[in-house]
RNA sequence: GGUCUGGUAGUUCAGUUGGUUAGAAUAUCUGCCUGUCACGCAGGGGGUCGCGGGUUCGAGUCCCGUCCAGACCGCCA
């Protein structure tokens, strides 16, 4: 036996006990005629001693060899400290020590293992089991397994049940780019591995699965963000003889008991708004509805005027940013600057200021009078002490720009708390999108997604118009879960697979296994899936999702850990029937 | 594919207009220290200034290229 208790359990009542610990040396702090060590494990950190009247010389000198982190077990008695330290749990007693042996020595650490480290992001992903060592990644860590804990709780009550699907795969055309692996024994042919399980727990359905959930890996092989992974988890739902309003109630529930188990939070609101009206008002399908800050459409009162720029835009629209009259005139022409980067791309911003005394004043004095102004303030919902900001231009572009400058602002003036919590069903997304590139519609959420029933006529006609009963749950201003009710129907699948500009032997050879599946009873269906990392770290307060993942990959999609991905050699490449062709 | 920011001691960073031997903190090593817990005190070691080229009497500093890292845009059904 290794050790009898964790380096987090000893308590005064333990006084005068014999212990064995094991774990890792902290850091030691030697005195000459004292000698402190503290030991750590995964449950905390208790405090040995080494007292030149106490312990045995030769103890006390091999006690002076330990260094940071090695590896130890100790064996001693539990005292009572002479001053205790009430800022660990372990505070009040120590091990006076009567022997221990290193079970393995260390280098030096490089960086500091401590909650503040002295280690960049660098160095941290590279000796990532040394940070793992470190509070803040293990309780992250830990807390990733509580919610899939909760997550399979409560799924598991509502009666759904969890089942596993292939993660060698076929590859698709629709949607990211796949990673690929080439079969060994199907020479020239390549398996992809999943974006997401989608076709399979669609069959499921048709195999009366009912109601399935499955916490899974996804891979995409499309570039990375602070919030996406190449390979990242989602909690992956399906049920069968469901509408819209049943899932959208099902995971409500799901959400609710989330952040009442993990956040003790009780959610009193849970509403629901449009994509039409989520991107009038907030420029955006995933707003972040914990601030105001809403879109004031100005077209009617800013137009036909003497001001050109507005005139000849499709949209001119404007924000109040709450006490931003205080902003200097450099802080301003910072902001305009900000719009005007590239990254953003406005070609330049307009802002009112509302003063204390209701009078307003403007960088388009010249030609916009108080009335005008004050129409402005209406449409924007602007109080005196308030700023206006406007853009203009065309619609999309204008409200993307709006947009990333009211999440920016709401940022530095700490509006987005991350301890408050306002989730939001953002319904009735379209159900195709034009793409400029390759001049085609192409499916909003994914092909299998089902049209609103009453527009199905339309669906050859007016596709562009067509809503589909798609749904995203917005937390925060995060998209952190989106699904439909899906088609069920043979014929109308196939008739979306056209409209997407599949030919029919293109539909079949893609998507047979599912036709064919849809002609033997499958009920009509539909679900959702959540980015399980991005819940997690949203839940946990965090922006970035790579402290709750045990093994992230960089920007780049290298694990700089294990140094992936890597050449293999010759022999391989020949196994698999793989010629490399490197300057194409 | 693009934009921006960064790369200097093991680590995190400072380094002014281009000018003496490139600094600080921390880590590490040595010695001292009778209750430490961010221990303290004294001292020591530690540098291919990412890499390559250029400008210059002189480059950590300016220019060009390149590699790496991070954030973002495109992309992510």
């Amino acid at each position: 036996m290794y050790r009898s208790h964790t380096c987090g359990e000893l308590r005064a009542s333990h006084i005068s006990e014999m212990v064995t610990l094991a774990g890792w040396v902290q850091k030691t702090r030697d005195k000459g005629f004292m000698i402190w060590v503290d030991l750590r494990d995964r449950y905390g950190i208790t405090q040995l001693i080494f007292d030149e009247e106490r312990t045995p010389s030769e103890i006390m000198e091999k006690a002076r060899e330990l260094g940071r982190e090695f590896v130890i077990q100790v064996s001693g008695e539990v005292i009572e400290r002479e001053s205790k330290n009430p800022n660990m749990t372990t505070g009040e007693v120590e091990i006076l020590v009567k022997d221990f042996q290193v079970l393995n020595a260390s280098l030096t650490p490089p960086f500091t293992i401590e909650n503040a480290t002295d280690g960049g992001e660098d160095i941290r992903m590279k000796y990532r089991y040394l940070d793992i060592r470190r509070n803040p990644v293990k309780e992250s860590l830990v807390f990733r397994h509580q919610v899939a804990m909760e997550v399979r709780n409560y799924l598991s009550k509502e009666g759904f049940i969890e089942v596993e699907t292939p993660y060698l795969i076929k590859s698709t055309p629709e949607g990211a780019r796949d990673f690929v692996v080439p079969s060994r024994m199907n020479e020239g042919q390549f398996y992809a591995l999943p974006q997401s399980p989608q076709t399979f727990k669609q069959l499921l359905m048709v195999g009366g699965m009912d109601k399935y959930f499955q916490i899974v890996k996804c891979f995409r092989d499309e570039d990375l963000r602070a919030d996406r992974q190449p390979e990242f988890t989602q909690i992956d739902c399906e049920m069968a003889f469901v509408e819209q309003e049943d899932i959208l109630q099902t995971f409500e529930g799901l959400t609710k008991y989330l952040l009442k188990s993990i956040k003790d939070v009780d959610v009193a609101r849970f509403p629901r708004m449009t994509y039409d009206e989520a991107m009038r008002t907030y420029g955006n399908d995933k707003p972040d509805i914990r601030f105001g800050m809403k879109f004031g459409e100005l077209n009617a009162v800013a137009q036909h005027k003497d001001f050109n720029v507005f005139n000849q835009a499709e949209l001119v629209v404007g924000i109040a940013v709450p006490n931003g009259n205080s902003f200097t005139r450099k802080e301003i022409d910072k902001l305009i600057d900000w719009v005007k980067r590239p990254q953003i791309g406005a070609k330049g911003m307009v802002y009112v200021r509302c003063n204390e005394d209701g009078s307003y004043k403007s960088s388009v004095d010249k030609f916009y009078d108080q009335e005008d102004l004050t129409n402005w303030a209406k449409a924007t919902n602007a109080q005196a002490g308030d700023l206006i900001l406007v853009l203009s231009g065309n619609t999309g572009e204008t409200r993307a720009q709006l947009s990333a400058l009211r999440m920016e602002l709401a940022e530095r003036l700490g509006l987005r708390n991350p301890e408050e919590f306002a989730p939001l069903w953002v319904i009735d997304f379209p159900l195709l999108e034009w793409d400029e590139d390759t001049n085609r519609y192409h499916a909003m959420h994914h092909p299998f997604t089902a049209p609103k029933p009453e527009q199905l006529g339309q669906l050859e006609s007016n596709p562009g118009e067509i809503k589909a009963n798609a749904y995203d749950l917005v937390l925060n201003g995060n998209e952190i879960g989106g699904g439909s009710i899906r088609i069920h129907d043979k014929g109308i699948q196939a008739r979306m697979f056209d409209l997407l500009g599949f030919t029919p032997e293109e539909a079949k050879a893609q998507f047979g296994f599912l036709m064919d599946a849809f002609q033997y009873g499958a009920p009509p269906h539909g679900g959702i899936a959540f980015g399980f990392d991005r819940l997690v770290a949203i839940l946990g307060g965090q922006e970035t999702i790579r402290d709750f993942i045990a093994f992230p990959k960089n920007n780049s999609g290298r694990d700089v850990m294990i140094d992936a991905p890597a050449v293999i050699d010759d022999e391989q490449l020949k196994e698999l029937h793989l010629k490399l062709d490197l300057e194409a």
